[in-house]
DNA sequence: ATGTAC
């Protein structure tokens, strides 16, 4: 997009000014590079999500956002219930509570390269990847109830993972408020046999090597040393996840009228939180954030059987931490000279709590909540750590990636899935899939500079820098 | 993101 259709604030931060239906105005963090890589449809959507009912404060672009449906990637906006506020599925995304959680290994990257090929072979074979992938597991219906309302903490009751994974995952592996027997029946059947499963498209399994260490004292209490190696897991609630959205999206879209909600578009259809339908997406949405939760703590699970049966020994992978990316949560946040309860949608955005928040462990008190960034798969990721003042501007929200720069279908055209992996491998990075045509859609050079956008969060306030990770082995879904 | 469209 063009800069001067915007008010700059900074190098860092661009201004839309509320006009026409906008209720609020918007906020673009980026420089200018990534501002002119950023399609016009970003700020459409934007401006779409400032002319919600309900809508509070500022909207905010990450500076890895890029089009969505309804809402943009690297979204945030706070809706509050008390003046009309809606909540909208699309807001939060098909990917219900799709995110990354970072398990540290203890180990050198010098012990682990004799054993790359074996490793990247076994994670390949024990974790199911790709679309519409399988696990060994089946649920019937009381353990779906289960699974759906207790998430992690069900994972782990159920023998896959330790109790003390809970304390480092949002809501000590729980969602509250989530409510089974609000997901209909096809979702449920949709899940049956996928959890424990990566599924396609952005997903990735990824063995990192620690090259940087940019904040000594917050590495220290997040774990992380130069060399170290670390496992990155990045999905979501696979099957169950999209059929919520969509059977609630539906739902939102027919009863929109019935609410007097004008939508700017149909994708971001919403009901207001306070109405019948959107207490029930509320706890059905809850449910699928669990079901996520869950997922990623099999997955963890999976990873340590694979690390056992190629070292030949037991391997602790503690966790670090989990975050969801897209999801909605209740939180106090300070409007004006007020305190209120909002409904903050994040969607492919990071929550980034500051150091002090009661929410987090106490042994991230003092630096700050770890910030998962996965980068593409040749390039770098990186953790962060929440900033003091990062409420005010962005709801303590950072980035969650490196966004992408093109559509999957331009990726497609132009990169070739086998180059890619070729190419990769010369670099030292051990790629596995099952399928070629999805690392076209994820080629490196598909994405955002993720420096860029890490050098912009950081600028801008709303996370800073910890440690720089590069890959050595990815299963690609 | 997704049993890659009802």
């Amino acid at each position: 997009m063009r800069p001067d259709t915007l008010e700059r604030i900074s190098p860092w931060e661009w201004r839309l000014q509320p006009t026409g239906s906008m209720r609020v105005p918007g906020v673009i963090y980026a420089s200018e590079p990534l501002l002119r890589d950023m399609e016009e449809d970003v700020l459409i959507q934007l401006a779409g999500v400032a002319s919600l009912p309900g809508v509070t404060g500022t909207v905010y672009a990450m500076p890895d956002a890029h089009t969505g449906f309804g809402f943009p990637i690297g979204g945030v906006a706070a809706m509050d219930p008390d003046r009309g506020g809606v909540i909208s599925a699309g807001g939060v995304g098909y990917d219900i509570a799709c995110g990354v959680r970072v398990l540290l290994s203890g180990m050198h990257i010098d012990d682990l390269l004799p054993h790359q090929e074996t490793l990247a072979d076994a994670l390949f074979a024990t974790i199911p990847a790709g679309v519409g992938s399988t696990g060994a597991i089946r649920l019937n219906d009381d353990e779906t109830d289960a699974m759906l309302a207790r998430g992690a903490a069900w994972a782990v009751g159920r023998g896959w993972g330790r109790g003390d994974d809970l304390a480092h995952i949002e809501d000590h592996g729980t969602a509250p408020g989530a409510e089974p027997e609000l997901v209909s029946a096809e979702a449920r059947k949709r899940q049956r046999d996928e959890m424990g499963t990566l599924g396609s498209g952005n997903h990735y399994l990824e063995i990192q090597v620690v090259e940087d260490i940019i904040d000594a004292t917050a590495a220290e209490a997040f774990g992380l040393r130069l060399g170290d190696v670390l496992v990155a897991i990045h999905c979501g609630s696979r099957g169950l996840g999209h059929q919520v959205a969509t059977d609630y999206s539906k739902l939102m879209l027919a009863e929109a009228p019935k609410h007097k909600i004008t939508l700017p578009h149909r994708d971001l259809a919403c009901a207001p939180i306070r109405s019948e339908l959107g207490r029930r997406y509320l706890g059905a949405m809850r449910a699928g954030i669990n079901c996520a939760l869950a997922n990623r703590q099999i997955l963890t699970h999976l990873v340590r059987e694979a690390f056992e049966r190629v070292f030949r020994k037991s391997v602790a992978l503690p966790l670090l931490y989990d975050v969801a990316h897209n999801t909605c949560r209740e939180e106090e946040h300070r409007v004006g000279p007020v305190s209120r309860r909002l409904y903050v949608h994040r969607k492919g955005a990071t929550r980034a709590l500051p150091p002090g928040h009661p929410a987090l462990p106490a042994e991230f008190s003092k630096v700050g909540q770890p910030v998962l960034v996965g980068g593409s798969m040749g390039t770098a990721s990186y953790i962060l750590a929440g900033v003091a003042g990062s409420e005010g501007k962005s709801l303590s929200s950072a980035c969650h990636g490196a966004g992408r720069l093109m559509s999957r279908g331009e990726a497609k055209r132009r990169f070739q899935g086998r180059e890619v992996v070729g190419s990769l491998k010369r670099q030292g990075i051990l790629v596995r899939t099952p399928s070629f045509k999805g690392v076209a859609e994820e080629a490196p050079g598909a994405y955002k500079d993720v420096h860029m956008v890490i050098e912009v969060t950081q600028h801008a306030g709303l996370a800073r820098p910890v440690a720089k990770v590069r890959p050595v082995i990815n299963v690609k879904g």
